[in-house]
DNA sequence: AGAAAATTAGACATCCTTGTCCAAATTGTC
DNA sequence: GACAATTTGGACAAGGATGTCTAATTTTCT
């Protein structure tokens, strides 16, 4: 009865990229200040917007924060489904696709701005938001790990690995592959390219050490049955 | 002169218990609340002090807080090194000394409180005082990562694992036995007992799968003489 | 062009925090 | 018991931040 036909949302329209850019600018600098250190006029300024503007939007410093939060949360869940979907299922050289694999996690999910926005945020108030960051847990880690294992379950089935749990298996890849970025993952440092690259080469390879199958295993159903 | 002999310090003495409090104090709210949050008030409060004394002992909130890291980078290297000389060179059962290592290293290190604490206070501030956490990263992985790396080239060179690079497998299996708490320490919570251990032992289980010595091992220096 | 909605800049009240000062009380030492 | 050092509580100034309000301006849609 109002307008047309309501292109996204009933009340505002275009200038959502305004919403946007607030929360950008307050993911920065909700990361870099903590959300006590976060200032509302440094974050309108950084989003190029006034202050008031910030209050229109989202009312209220806590708010906001809970905006920006559900954000990233969206969008680094977003990111690891995608990557998830380029598993290699059929691989045509084990290590090498693991490894390429592992370095698309890394640099697509973990290290990416949004993952060490998240990261970072959950670092410094996940104790103070229990039942927000609850939220993250069961969608990220809680929904993102079993769907890993079951891709590792699946090589498991095909000859490929020999594993038990694939549980532990998809925690223990994850847990090489950033073996050697711990120290920059805790100080909030974007590892470089070569880095990921190494600790991901080194993390694959030491994982198919302990579950590669014995066998050449590209056709081990095959042999079983004859 | 002024003074007997001078039992630790020349100025005060005994009291030097309020500055111990007050460290520790400031160090729980530095933690729960980060730089920016942390409330003096609180801190004296929490150190059963005045205000006024903890300005006096510690003439400002930011040298406060450097006393809080630099004490909490000692203890907790301390607690490592001490904790490293108990590494089993000559094991017995390899896996079972391994495990019960890595469970001492989490519970003594990692896991306390003061590992808790450092490593939240590197997560959150370790960006704005890079020098600072500079110091850390030396005396602390920088020092401990390679004396660990040192412990595993002996337990290869005795016959006891076949690894190719000390330097990575000591981060590997750091990486390996935490595998499954990297959420928990992400959100900040102490790991149960039960999770250390459970976590300790599927890590060690892999870590030997992948570098274990394909011998019996415990003799294989004189069967290489043989 | 004209109307409605959104944005802006700035002033403003309020609250909180840091850090200082000081006089009185407490503590510890000889 | 006396003296020195330390601690205490409270008052205090200065600064900074949040969140509100308002009038003017800009943007957007029809």
């Amino acid at each position: 009865m109002s307008q047309t036909i309501a292109a996204d949302n009933f009340p505002p329209r275009g200038h959502e990229a305004k919403r946007v850019a607030i929360v950008d600018a307050a993911m920065s600098v909700f990361c870099r200040e903590g959300f006590a250190g976060a200032n509302i006029d440094l974050i309108a300024a950084e989003a190029g917007v006034s202050r008031q503007t910030v209050y229109n939007h989202h009312g209220d410093k806590e708010k906001l924060f809970v905006a920006v939060v559900r954000e990233l949360t969206e969008r680094c869940n977003a990111g690891i489904f995608a990557t998830l979907a380029t598993f290699p299922d059929q691989p045509k050289d084990l290590e090498a696709d693991l490894v390429a694999y592992a370095v698309r996690m890394n640099r697509n999910c973990i290290c990416s701005r949004d993952g060490k926005f998240l990261r970072k945020l959950i670092q410094t108030e996940g104790e103070r938001y229990p039942e927000l960051f609850a939220e993250w847990r069961e969608n990220g880690p809680g929904t993102t790990l079993p769907a890993l294992a079951a891709r590792f379950a699946r090589l498991a089935f095909a000859g490929h690995l020999a594993i038990d749990d694939p549980d532990v298996t998809a925690r223990q890849f994850v847990g090489l592959i950033n073996a050697e970025l711990q120290i920059e993952f805790m100080m909030g440092i974007q590892p470089s390219q070569e880095e990921v690259l190494q600790s991901a080469t080194n993390g694959v390879r030491t994982f198919l050490k302990a579950y590669g199958a014995r066998q050449p295993a590209s056709r081990l159903r095959e042999t079983s049955l004859a």
